[in-house]
DNA sequence: CGGACCTTTGAAGTTGTTCAAGGTCTGTGG
DNA sequence: CCACAGACCTTGAACAACTTCAAAGGTCCG
């Protein structure tokens, strides 16, 4: 079921068309004009900058495969991260409409990605008014976890914040087909748990390992195997039962299968 | 040049439409169409939902005049306030296609609004590529707020998140011509304050009284004067000096007046 | 002028931070 | 194969920021 870190890469710009095919039907068309968002294939190496804060020129950066984060930093050093963006995710749609990039975007582990200019996607918006909804569609995904986060580090409690983010993150693991059966690889150090989740890395490491205790994960290097699921999403107030992606609405999708 | 609670009123949706003339030169076309989002213009007292999280069927709100919140709940009632909703505010052009609403908009104020339906804004983004860019310009726009918001909450003390909220509100505020010269008016009480910067009321109070004895703000029934910018805006780690409106990407204007 | 709601302040209590140090793991070079 | 270095994890103890509890003072409106 652990399909990570296959000696056979997966196909790049797959993870993507997965996540896709849960909510619309995609032609043969669109899954050529989706592959195509392949290409340039980048690769970076952990710890790449792929988009800058206050820099102009930026992309949109669809990741194929690794993890990276999309976070902001203050001048003395204090860092916030805002998302962690993994396979499928496709960051930042609206920086077209942008002058400059309003998050930095760093690399943690190895990545293939593919820089998608902003006349790339007028020319998709243009060509294709069900791949422009797509987008739009993406980027309403790509703002539920943000808000989701925010409530989070505003009202909730230590143990609260990792068992949300822990749930969430395999939720969309899930989503693309890299979860294991009970659990997910998140190599991440604890530093990057912390500035995630507004708490000190003491803090974090201690608040895991009562999670451990209390017989509801399991860590081995940076893989969390999650042995009470039920519990876990209990204490993080996760309203869906696992992964319920949105679903478009029906009126919209009827239009648009009308458009296509 | 305090605009606010004058006797004329001002006409609804020029708020809109003040603000993105600042990023685009407007057709009369165009002025008409976005005109035509004040149709029907709805009236809401304080404390009123215009959506609420998890109910299906919502549509986007354009707000004219008066102030509503972005909001989340726990079910034990610890909310967090996601974005202060102020006039000319298009909140959620992405809830088309997302089935459900992803938080809840109450009103604070008395307000006047327009629902804008998912079929309208597909009608205005097929009728015009310019007014479909502008939608995303909107969406990018309140990206912003809420990425500057998680870096406060996340890692920033309760006087610098104070501060910044402060700032970012006052700047929003001179986007739309509602600001007086040395302030605005901020018509929430401290316990919305405490919600939106994840801190207690009381500790709102005493920051606030303190940013008051030390000269740089001054309050008095929900009008906040600012006597010392640019003291407040080192204590916000404020980057842009006021309000420096993002702009459109040069590249991207010039397509899209191609495309008018 | 009475009541509801909001603001303000004090004092005690908690959660999470900071500082400090020891432990573990992994990769590298002798 | 072992020793070592560096990065990361773990734990204890003192400390700070913020919260909670409690109560008094304002203000606005009916």
């Amino acid at each position: 079921m652990a399909r990570n870190a296959s000696p056979v890469e997966p196909a790049a710009g797959s993870a993507l068309i997965t996540r896709l095919q849960r909510f619309i039907d995609l032609s043969p068309a669109e899954i050529l004009s989706l592959q195509a968002l392949t290409r340039p294939l980048r690769r970076a190496a952990p710890d790449e900058d792929l988009m800058t804060y206050g820099h102009a020129g930026s992309t949109a950066v669809l990741m194929h495969q690794g993890w990276a984060i999309k976070h902001r930093t203050l001048e003395d050093g204090r860092r916030q991260i805002l998302d962690f963006i993994i396979p499928g995710d496709f960051c930042d749609p609206c920086i077209f409409v942008t002058p400059v990039a309003r998050f930095s975007l760093t690399t943690v582990t190895h990545c293939t990605w593919t820089p998608v200019a902003g006349s790339a996607l007028l020319d998709l918006i243009a060509g294709s008014p069900r791949i422009g909804a797509m987008l739009w569609w993406l980027e309403a995904e790509e703002q539920a976890p943000l808000q989701d986060h925010l409530l989070a580090i505003g009202r909730m409690t230590a143990e609260e914040r990792l068992a949300r983010l822990i749930c969430e993150l395999w939720a969309r693991m899930k989503d693309v087909g890299l979860d294991a059966t009970d659990g997910f690889e998140w190599p991440v150090n604890q530093e990057l748990i912390a500035d995630a989740t507004g708490l000190s890395v003491v803090h974090v490491n201690r608040t895991l390992r009562r999670l451990e205790r209390q017989g509801i994960i399991q860590r081995s290097s940076h893989v969390y195997h999650i042995h009470d699921p039920a519990r876990l999403r209990r204490i993080a107030h996760a309203v869906r039962p696992g992964a319920a992606p949105a679903r478009l609405d029906p009126d919209i999708a009827a239009r648009l299968r009308r458009s296509h």
